[in-house]
DNA sequence: CGGTATAGTATCCAATAGGAAACTACTTTC
DNA sequence: GAAAGTAGTTTCCTATTGGATACTATACCG
C-alpha cells in the first residue's frame, strides 16, 4: 500500500514533467502551432502573409505570438530595407527541430479524426 | 505578388491545420501531459495517487482533466467493487498512441533546455 | 465516536487568453 | 489628394483557465 510513494518522485520523471512544462509554456496557446507550421511549409513570409494564411487570427495575436516566438528563439524578424518597409519573418533553424513534433502532432489529429468518425458510423 | 494566394488554402493543409486544432483542443491545458504521461508510466492509479503524483494539481482540476480525458477516451476510469470504494483510472490503447508525441515533447523540452543553459553561458 | 482515508463537488475569486474595432505612421498608386 | 497596402499598437471587453478553500458522503480503524 503506497502512501507517499511516488513514480513521479524519480529524478528522470521529474525531469520530464519539467521538460513538458518548459516546451508547453513555449508552445501553447491558440496560434503557435498554426503559425510555426505556416513558416516551415512557406519559409519567409511577412506579416501581411500571415495573417492572410491563417485563418482567423487577428493583428494583435498574430503580432503578439511573433513576438515571444522571436523571444523564444523559434522565428526570426527581419525589417527589410524596402519601400514601403516590409519585415520578413522565418524559421529559425531551432525553430526547425519543431517540425517532426508538429508532423507528428498533427498526425494524431488526423488518426483521432478517422477514429471519431469511425466510432460514430457503428 | 502574392495578394490572395495562399500556402494554406491547399487541401492538404487545411486537413493539417484542423487537425492541429483538434489535437490541440484534446490535449491543451496545464495539467493534461502530465496527467497521461503519469498514467502511461504508472499503468493503474486511484484519484489519491494521482493527486500525490501531479506535482501542484489540485482536486478540482485533477477531476475535470480526469473527466475531459475519460470523454475523449483517453483514460478510463473504473469503479472497483470495493470497501471504502477506489477508482481505477488508466491510460487506453487509445491514450497510448499518444506516449511517443509525450516522448518527444519531452525530449524536445529537455534539449531546449539545455540549450538555454549553453547560451547563458557564451 | 473521532481521525483518516476514499473520491470527488461546489463556490468564489484572480489571472490570463483572446477577439473586435479603432488608430498610428509611412508610402505608393490612381 | 484619396485609397490602399505596408506593419503593427491600443483599448475595451468577454470568456476561459486555474487555484484555494470548504464541503459532502462513505467506510474503516482503533
Amino acid at each position: 500500500m503506497r502512501k507517499n510513494a511516488e513514480i513521479n518522485a524519480t529524478p528522470v520523471c521529474q525531469v520530464r514533467m519539467q521538460a513538458i512544462s518548459d516546451a508547453m509554456s513555449l508552445l501553447s496557446g491558440k496560434w503557435k502551432f498554426h503559425i510555426l507550421g505556416t513558416l516551415i511549409e512557406g519559409n519567409t513570409l511577412g506579416f501581411m502573409d500571415l495573417l492572410r494564411e491563417i485563418d482567423g487570427i487577428g493583428t494583435k495575436m498574430l503580432s503578439k505570438e511573433l513576438q515571444d516566438l522571436e523571444m523564444n528563439n523559434l522565428v526570426s524578424r527581419t525589417v527589410m530595407n524596402t519601400k514601403p518597409i516590409t519585415v520578413e519573418y522565418s524559421i529559425t533553424e531551432y525553430g526547425k527541430t519543431l517540425s517532426s513534433l508538429i508532423d507528428e502532432l498533427a498526425n494524431w489529429g488526423i488518426e483521432y479524426r478517422k477514429s471519431v468518425y469511425e466510432k460514430g458510423n457503428n
